[in-house]
DNA sequence: GTCTATAGTACGATAGAC
DNA sequence: GTCTATCGTACTATAGAC
């Protein structure tokens, strides 16, 4: 009875595919052959290659974006009057995705997700980020008053910038910091990300340069 | 005169397609058929799509690094035997490549690149990156005495994602804020982004949490 | 629910005429 | 330097037996 499911052996292999290739460049073919499953297993678990890229992302998306929503319940019922600190949120954010992902194939294809081309990927990350942004964007509001919605939604944007180029790109500032800095410690990426977040969106807007 | 050369228009042609649908689901006929050229046209001036990959990504970004070099040397002539300031580090390595490639379709083909999976976009980034990251690491290490060697990296590598995601996600952003920030005043979010990128390096290191 | 077989199309690359 | 024609291969998707 621990045998798999052919059609979760099949999301296994294509995630997998996914984030070490690219999605365009991973053929039905090479999934089937790696789930051990038949070329034609796919067109009947799934429909349709897009409709199985849309089932990778939905599996795992679905639970860590329920995290990040009850973390943030957690911390505005705590904060109850008053709007919960600003590192909290931020950790309500970042926390679920890293310490859920890191490690896994999905990363990569996280990471990938807003700067995967064409209006496929769009619908993905409408479907599965607009509660999140409309939730998040509002607690920060409250958090950061004195920043202007505009501001704020740029430095919302940084932010995302950061975890997904972090999610996806680990492999880079490895080599780029000549093996100082690694993956292995992820509740150490996870609060060096919130500080640096938190201070950003902290800024002083500058008017100078 | 004012005719194009077959070389350039296939670089132009790809340098959107690639852009636009992304580089392994576009094909060199689409990309011929955009250039007005034939088919056989990529395999003689170039060698292979591979190889017209990197030519496109040579083109630009040779130019771009240039100059992100010289305003640090500007800055760094300025300062004498002081350390520049941050703002100033920080801006000669996001302006050259907000003002040279915002609004062209060259943006979204950088802003990937970091996430690009396979081995050839890390030996494209190695190439061009390699110089870019030794002489602002050591820059940032002068005006940033106070943080750790591995700090220092993790900062660069989330400065680095807040920008690749701003010049591969701009669309996002424009719908996640419903229209109310777009791409448009170039100058604006240069002065946006590097407020947000130095405070984030400047930030205390949280212990907390 | 899983297989074989195949239809129909597209791909990168090259040979060879002009 | 540009063309046509084509080789060999790979793809998604489906029809139909078991």
């Amino acid at each position: 009875m621990n045998q798999v499911d052919t059609k979760t052996r099949i999301l296994d292999a294509a995630e997998r595919l996914f984030a070490e290739n690219g999605i365009a460049a991973t053929s039905l073919r090479a999934i089937t052959a790696a789930a051990g499953a038949n070329l034609a297993a796919v067109n009947y678990h799934f429909q349709s290659k897009e409709a199985l890229i849309h089932a990778c992302y939905s599996r795992r998306l679905g639970p860590a974006n329920q995290e990040r929503l009850e973390m943030l319940d957690v911390c505005q019922a705590r904060a109850g009057d008053g709007a919960p600190a600003l590192d909290e949120i931020m950790d309500a954010f970042v926390a679920p995705v890293l310490l859920g992902f890191m490690g896994t194939p999905f990363t990569a294809l996280m990471g990938r997700m807003y700067a995967e081309p064409g209006d496929f990927a769009r619908r993905v990350v409408g479907v599965h980020i607009g509660e999140i942004a409309r939730r998040f964007s509002a607690a920060l509001r409250r958090a950061l008053p004195g920043l202007t919605e505009e501001d704020l939604f740029w430095r919302m944007h940084f932010s995302v910038g950061a975890l997904a180029h972090t999610l996806a790109g680990g492999k880079l500032l490895e080599i780029l910091s000549q093996g100082r800095c690694t993956m292995g410690d992820v509740q150490a990426i996870r609060k060096r990300m919130v500080a640096f977040l938190c201070a950003g969106l902290r800024a002083q807007a500058s008017e100078n340069l």
